[in-house]
DNA sequence: TTGTTTACTTACTTATAAGTAAGTACCTTT
DNA sequence: AAAGGTACTTACTTATAAGTAAGTAAACAA
């Protein structure tokens, strides 16, 4: 059982990135093979179909962002969303990537059912952990707004989202001003 | 000079309705021909390269936006914000569409330099447009907001972009939410 | 009424995509 | 040392993509 090589691990981050900067229906596994130097064929030896691949890169993601806020649960609420925004944007800073829960909302009518279904998994998943956040921080008298925190929760993860796409078309200050405005908004 | 059918406008609004539903590099001509009732080829006559139906496809859109901001220029403030909320709302309702800015952002890598640059233009217009709605509704005490309006404005304009995404995922209810927040946001 | 332009169709080319079947070399286990 | 599995490569198939050259029928202008 033990791995021999780290091709499938390469194929698993290439794939990522591919999907985060050119998305899922234009990723190849030319390009893929290619990238790596390997063959067409050894990357369907590893992920027999593009839907296989798909499926595990947004598991693998949902995984990583499960582990993140479980390590981070212990800092303080400010911190725990300073940590969320800062991750976001380390996708500006390679390639002008966007974020995988994006790139799999605006490819959504492309995807696979399998993809579609863990997409939205993914996007419950973040905006819930955003509505525990605020429901938390405000009864704790740490973060100041209006209204439901769901509603405050969707604004958040959607503006984050649009941001970095939006900075691909001008510029990463944009994201930046995003954030400001974010944090702006949940102080006294 | 007259035009003796209207198989480039068909072209046209199914072009834009698929950009939005699928994406540019999904966009086929084959799909454009075959739900026109026509050949592959003549999509071709009317649009020579892909490239020139996704330029215009945006252009027009610029135009269409410039036209609507200058027809509900003299509604009150509270009134325009909401004609574009609902305006962005329709996408959702057919197909589960998404924005073009939106939709050009997310394939942005994929897209020939002419079309990146008139979907730059057109979100600079429309960020533009909303600073100086927010900028004028705040010095007449018309809307309430911390901060400066260019970064209040990244934020309405990314959330509702992104909203419109995560829709796809999570209902149509989360843009909803996204709004009415936006908008209790503002008040005083 | 003849010639020209418009709006196509037919038939094709070239490129690239996902996916597969069969073969091979190395590694591990027995 | 023999047998089996792992991780590939080679060589292929089928489908679909953008784009083009040449032909055609109807509308229009002279």
């Amino acid at each position: 059982m033990k791995a021999r090589t780290d091709t499938k691990e390469k194929i698993m981050e290439l794939g990522t990135d591919l999907v985060e900067s050119i998305g899922y229906p234009s990723l190849s596994y030319q390009q893929i093979s290619s990238q790596l130097g390997i063959k067409n064929a050894a990357v369907h030896y590893h992920f027999p179909s593009k839907e296989s691949l798909g499926l595990e890169i947004l598991n693998t993601a949902i995984g990583s962002f499960e582990k993140m806020i479980s390590n981070i649960s212990s800092l303080g609420l400010w911190e725990q969303l300073d940590t969320f925004f800062k991750s976001y944007r380390k996708h500006l800073e390679s390639n002008n990537k966007i974020c995988l829960i994006g790139a799999s909302a605006s490819d959504y009518q492309e995807l696979p059912e399998s993809m579609q279904a863990a997409a939205s998994e993914y996007l419950v998943l973040v905006k819930g952990w955003f509505v525990e956040l605020l429901r938390e921080g405000r009864e704790e008298g740490v973060f100041h707004f209006k209204g439901e925190p769901k509603h405050k929760a969707a604004v958040i993860v959607s503006a984050l989202a649009g941001g970095l796409q939006h900075a691909r078309l001008v510029g990463n200050l944009h994201y930046d001003e995003i954030v400001e405005q974010l944090v702006e908004d949940l102080k006294p």
